[in-house]
DNA sequence: ACCGGAGTATCGCTATGCGATACAGTCGTA
DNA sequence: TACGACTGTATCGCATAGCGATACTCCGGT
């Protein structure tokens, strides 16, 4: 999600200075989006003139966008402190991305299965280039308020199931994952460094699946195995995690890692 | 979300047959809205073809907006089956809602809280006129595979947390609601009749809380309390779900309504 | 009373998105 | 292997639909 993302989508300047379009590409859907992405950004209401700033955008075309996103519900105006916020409306097309997505439905009640029988937290995340995307939370009896929410997404490089997809891939692949990645350490644990990163993933291809300490939560533990495509590509990981203060890491991959993977043949396979 | 509800604003008819429109008003923004809202009608890939007879959009319009969309990662092509569906990106914006949402991010911890303590099924949601739409589920240990997912949304008339809801507003108010309610039994027991249905609001207003039997699930038993905001107008309502095969509906109250309205009052209160 | 900043509205010009049409693959059937 | 009925893709001229500049209204602060 950089802010560059959509704005290289917007105009695409060639060598001579001209912005050549794809003329299939309808502008103004684009504008009317990273106007709601722009929130992507910020923790707090907006208001138009700063929206247009952010975006680069004209204050009249925000103001015709954001009243005709308005008018559809897909953002509000904020009724405590004066702004713009994104509006209920949009949960409807995340379910609607829930409901269609062959992997979450057929992922959904074999991971409650696996909840019921592993009794500690359960997800489900979804790969998209550099990030993993949460899009199932099966929560454990102790939650903390950390990131419960769907569409959570964290790093692919540091994650259990970030590694279990990228030992799916060859290695040129994984190479040019990593070095595009911004690998910021999240915890003192955090690998960073490319091969050791790699090391990790051979480990993992070896196993069948991924054991992370420690990467983006500290005391936290987590095994995480892909999930692949009729191509046999990975698509998606799902995850176990638990508390390093009530487990081992060996207890804890003697407990769950044959369910895990089992879980994850389950889902891949038609 | 009525089919009708977008196109009655891409056109205002007037009573000489006249379109007129604000001018502030972004059609091609209303109409790509309008391609993503088609998928909460179907439970299956789209062909190009499909959606624009679904919309009553040309055909090449379709292309190049479902195009678009492609190339921002709100649509995407189903792997297995051939068709369109919607793309991980709409859960990117979901996110922004939960975070920037007042409601939601006082209720998180809080339910979480009242979760550890009554460890039923806590959740949250957010009323939208006729609805209410799930924006934080916290499951229990055993859970059916119903409607895990987020976003999804029950009659505001035949839910505790409806009803909690409605027991706030005027009696006009209430009436109005029922009546443009489509009051469609969901089980045996769901309540239609909008004089037993007043009964119950009645009851609730008197109680603070709403107990609701089998309304929307055989078997299940809920109570509901809302969420009011500074002027006192109920936006949400929190609700304690569990069964009763293993509670009676007395048990079921004394344990949990107190710990519920609590903790309604604790978000509620800014 | 003043000012800066909110959101709202108006209006003419031309860039921009629309519709019609044509092209290109892929499946199933005869 | 030819056919037709589907997919999705591309082109192009015209006029409409959306842009930018400007001006208006309302509010809270100093």
């Amino acid at each position: 999600m950089s802010p560059n993302y959509l704005r290289s989508l917007l105009s695409t300047p060639t060598e001579n200075g001209e912005a050549e379009r794809d003329p299939l590409f309808v502008q103004s859907i684009a504008r009317a989006m990273e106007v709601l992405s722009i929130f992507h950004q910020v923790d707090r209401p907006l208001s138009l003139q700063e929206i247009a700033s952010m975006t680069g955008l004209g204050r009249s075309n925000v103001q015709r966008i954001v009243f005709t996103l308005r008018s559809l519900g897909y953002i509000t105006r904020d009724p405590d402190d004066r702004g713009y916020v994104p509006g209920l409306r949009l949960l409807d097309h995340s379910l609607d991305f829930l409901r269609l997505n062959p992997v979450v439905v057929k992922a959904t009640p074999i991971l409650l299965e696996l909840r019921r029988a592993v009794r500690e937290r359960v997800d489900l995340s979804i790969w998209d280039d550099l990030r993993l995307v949460y899009a199932s939370r099966l929560q454990s009896k102790r939650e903390i308020l950390t990131s419960t929410f769907l569409g959570y997404s964290v790093p692919v490089f540091c994650v259990s199931g970030g590694w279990a997809i990228l030992s799916q891939l060859d290695e040129d692949e994984v190479s040019d994952i990593i070095e595009r990645s911004h690998r910021a350490p999240l915890t003192p644990l955090t690998i960073t460094d490319p091969d050791l990163l790699k090391d990790k993933i051979r480990e993992t291809r070896e196993n069948g699946y991924a054991l992370a300490l420690e990467q983006i939560l500290p005391g936290e533990i987590a095994i995480g195995a892909a999930i692949l495509d009729q191509a046999q590509r990975p698509v998606a990981a799902i995850h176990v995690a638990g508390s390093l203060a009530e487990w081992t890491p060996e207890e804890f991959t003697r407990q769950f890692a044959p369910l895990l993977i089992q879980a994850a043949r389950t889902i891949s396979r038609g």
